[in-house]
DNA sequence: TGCCAGGCCGAAA
DNA sequence: TTTCGGCATGGC
């Protein structure tokens, strides 16, 4: 099969698949990337640092070697995955809605991000604006992440382990301004740093065994499960229903939302109308 | 000022 | 089993 990249010189690597570093950075499924004057991203994940840019219509700019393009990001950026086969097995006919948004939001892809910063985060993420969730979590990288110098010389911050945050000062966990979600995140690092809930066994877990565990944690109730699901351990047919997808299954699909339809990429598809659906709503195309 | 944000917990029915 | 009030905080 052929590949969706093609690694060339100086970090250059063209990508022939849906790739959108807006679309992707804007979707609400990571709240660490951010966006530089250079109109590239700078993201953050597991401790690695970094830069990529567009410079032209298929070709990328990684500020990496080839060696950790190879075993982080090209991973991380699930470029092994087609996006664009998942996007064409919508029935136009049958779903317009779900079509157009997988038109006008193709680029989004899945990260493969790492599945105790995505628990810590959702669980934050919970009665939230997206810009707020990213403040609480820039904060709290910043009060107990490791810091750390990227070969450019941008300090940065990975996330909070277990331990550091159960170690926090309670001053200094009430600085990232988690109101109420602060006692959430001090339960669920106590509960993994002891053993109480092992995540790492969930990869082998099913969606439904998956679910169950994580909602015995303090402060997980089924929609944040089902974004660890979905975003921490890569079960792309997890549908997560916030405040936004309720909204669209109402008016969108008054009669109903049928998830055997386009298994296993329910969470996919979900992606796009989520991202889809605050863009109308932004735009005011919707008379809201 | 009031309402909302990628909801969850605990109590009441 | 479902429903509902309360919850911290900031942006609009």
């Amino acid at each position: 099969m052929k590949r969706n990249y093609h690694i060339r010189e100086n970090g250059v690597v063209e990508i022939f698949d849906d790739f959108d570093l807006q679309k992707i950075a804007d979707s609400g499924q990571c709240f660490r990337w951010k966006s530089l004057e250079s109109g590239g991203y700078q993201i953050i994940h597991q401790g690695h640092f970094l830069i990529v840019e567009q410079i032209d219509e298929q070709m990328y700019r990684f500020h990496c070697t080839k060696n950790e393009f190879l075993e982080i990001w090209k991973e991380y950026l699930d470029l092994e995955e087609n996006y664009r086969a998942i996007r064409q097995r919508i029935n136009k006919d049958e779903d317009l809605f779900l079509y157009t948004a997988s038109q006008k939001e193709a680029g989004i892809r899945m990260l493969r991000q790492d599945l105790w910063e995505i628990l810590i985060s959702f669980i934050i993420s919970q009665n939230r604006s997206i810009p707020l969730i990213k403040k609480s979590i820039e904060i709290l990288a910043e009060k107990a992440g490791e810091r750390k110098i990227a070969p450019g010389g941008q300090v940065y911050y990975s996330f909070p382990t277990p331990k550091a945050i159960c170690d926090m000062e309670q001053e200094s966990l009430d600085s990232c301004k988690l109101g109420y979600r602060a006692k959430y995140v001090k339960a669920v690092s106590q509960s993994v740093l002891e053993g109480e809930i092992d995540l790492s066994a969930l990869n082998n877990a099913g969606e439904e065994e998956a679910r169950k565990e994580l909602m015995g944690l303090y402060g997980v109730g089924r929609k944040v499960a089902d974004c660890v699901i979905l975003y921490g351990l890569y079960q792309k047919d997890a549908f997560p229903i916030d405040v936004w997808m309720k909204k669209i299954l109402s008016r969108e699909y008054p009669d109903g939302y049928s998830l055997d339809r386009y298994r296993p990429y329910n969470g996919v598809y979900q992606q796009y109308m989520f991202a889809y659906y605050r863009w109308l709503s932004a735009n005011q195309n919707l008379g809201l």
